[in-house]
DNA sequence: TTTACAGCAGGTGGGTTGTT
DNA sequence: AACAACCCACCTGCTGTAAA
């Protein structure tokens, strides 16, 4: 069966969607997200017509992502009426595997970080590399926060602006509060640039000129912020600009995270920002 | 009091255009 | 070719309001 199936082309790297070949467990498991049991001349190429294909699509439980298929294939003739079920109890064992080892892995990670989460006074959450919370003590927060990334900001719901420490498998999250400010020094020379200074870490990191052009808006409008409209209006001379305003702003709250707040647009609690001119005769 | 709905603000993926 | 800037379309979430 085995030496058959190579001839129909089930091997590594063979490409079995519906664009491909038709109609076929496979691809069409796929297309659909569901269940798919094909007999005989259901397939759409004669050769597979002496085939039953049974698939069954698997998905991560963490995130609902489609991951691929199971798929049964034999002869049409062999088609037992478990097969079905065998295919959907794979597919059952595959997720709860994947769910196993993601649970372990949090376990691992909050053992790692407990030496220094007894260290730790105040909100402080142990994630993983995708935001997967592992701890968090202080604030609920749900199963899962923005993805951190070393020399970024996040923020967090109930923690505010945080800064993520790396850990050997994960991040340690604490929030920027109280004395824990972050400082932004914002170079208006030719080439923007931005030094973020959060607890004993430092990094600079270059922003394009509008981006720049914006944080310096945002830091003149004060705590009250600035409206969708009224940047559209100070950036373009008109308020007929707000999807490219709102745009601009998303990118930067994507570079900087937490560091800009939203409704209105503000720089966050805890962040101070002073502006300078490094080029001579800069305005 | 609850629910459904509309309107609005804001977020974001992707396409286009202009510049370097 | 790569990048920045701009724009559009579509989505989500919040809020106010009317109806049940």
């Amino acid at each position: 069966m085995r030496r058959r199936a190579d001839t129909l082309g089930f091997t590594e790297g063979a490409v079995w969607t519906e664009a491909q070949v038709g109609t076929n467990a496979i691809g069409t498991a796929l297309a659909e997200v569901a269940p798919v049991e094909l007999l005989s001349g259901e397939h759409f190429e004669q050769d597979q017509h002496t085939w039953y294909c049974t698939a069954c699509p698997v998905h991560d439980p963490r995130t609902g992502d489609l991951l691929g298929v199971i798929d049964i294939s034999g002869p049409a003739l062999t088609l037992h009426p478990a097969i079905g079920a065998l295919a959907e109890t794979g597919r059952r064992l595959m997720e709860a595997q994947i769910w196993r080892c993601h649970q372990e892995h949090l376990e691992r990670l909050r053992q790692s970080a407990e030496p220094l989460l007894a260290a730790t006074s105040g909100p402080a959450l142990v994630v993983d590399d995708h935001g997967w919370v592992a701890h968090s003590s202080g604030v609920a927060v749900g199963a899962r926060i923005p993805a951190p990334a070393a020399r970024q900001t996040l923020a967090v719901p109930g923690y505010g602006v945080c800064v993520p420490e790396r850990l050997p498998n994960g991040w340690l999250v604490r929030p920027y509060s109280g004395g824990r400010k972050v400082l932004l020094e914002l170079d208006l020379s030719s080439a923007p640039s931005l030094q973020v200074q959060a607890g004993d870490t430092a990094w600079r990191r270059l922003v394009t000129k509008r981006h720049a052009e914006i944080l310096a808006l945002l830091h003149r409008a004060g705590p009250a912020g600035m409206s969708a409209e009224a940047l559209s209006q100070a950036l373009f001379g008109d308020t007929g600009h707000l999807i490219a305003a709102r745009a601009e702003v998303s990118r930067l709250r994507r570079q900087l995270g937490g560091i800009v707040a939203t409704r209105p647009y503000r720089l966050a609690d805890g962040v101070r920002l002073t502006v300078t001119h490094g080029d001579a005769g800069e305005p």
